[in-house]
DNA sequence: CAGTATCCTGCTTGATACTG
DNA sequence: CAGTATCAAGCAGGATACTG
């Protein structure tokens, strides 16, 4: 596992660019939005439990069933697709330890610890300003209906 | 808007706290994942366009056809859904200028622009990585299949 | 120009049952 | 315990046509 990809020294050190790529130089360099980095990466994490997976295994390594009643209401379907999906993107480990009912441990990588730190100011984003969208939502919905 | 949520004072300061809310606690307080501001905000920017939409009006505002042009590959239909949605949500403002072909202009909030700010450590670790990412997953189906 | 309305498809997810 | 398999449902999203 890990290719060679040691480039990625200090996870805290992902801070934004002063100027990234913007969507007009995206589209001029000829790129479709599906190799377009930012939709490939929030694809990802979007739409499904990618997020809370990556939060619950940034305090700690988890087994299977850890996870599963951490974050109770996903099923073990999607559970276990999720996991692969990111272990494949290179974001977790998967470790089986050979014990006789099996037991398997799910583990941030670099590259994971990485994202998550990346992710983290959006988490406390929406924790300081879920109020305020809500606030949007009602007043929104109060005036069109 | 803006309720008694008065802690955080510098946009670009949206650094991750040392201690957030965990799974466990946020499960322990009773909410369910649904009232999870993580889940709510994640699942709001994940798996539709509000992320593209949102980074072209970073740039500057558009108008509705601009905006169509900027990200070629959206559908008229889910470009007007997903402005709505961010309108509904106080992250965007929508401007009717009442000329004799109709010119509709959005714009982002205050609101808006703070969650761009906390979006793009996100899109620089996309921009970053996303090599890695492919790498990886190449790997991955390489060994598995 | 800036939408709305309608139809239709496929992916995402859930529920349930079975296995090593 | 940690999955896989199968079935079925819901919603996101696209294509197309029409409107103020």
């Amino acid at each position: 596992m890990t290719p060679g990809h040691r480039k990625d020294t200090d996870p805290v050190a992902d801070i934004p660019p002063p100027r990234r790529r913007t969507l007009a130089e995206v589209k001029a360099s000829g790129m479709t939005i599906e190799d377009c980095p930012i939709r490939d990466v929030v694809s990802g994490l979007a739409g499904k439990w990618s997020v809370l997976i990556l939060l619950a295994l940034d305090e700690r390594p988890h087994r299977f069933g850890e996870l599963r009643r951490a974050i109770s209401d996903i099923s073990q379907r999607m559970l276990t697709i999720t996991l692969r999906d990111l272990q494949r993107d290179g974001l977790l480990t998967r470790t089986v330890h050979p014990t006789v009912p099996p037991s398997v441990e799910y583990a941030l990588t670099g590259l994971g610890r990485s994202l998550v730190q990346a992710v983290m100011p959006l988490v406390g984003w929406a924790d300081r300003h879920h109020g305020a969208i809500r606030d949007a939502r009602q007043g929104f919905d109060r005036a069109g209906a």
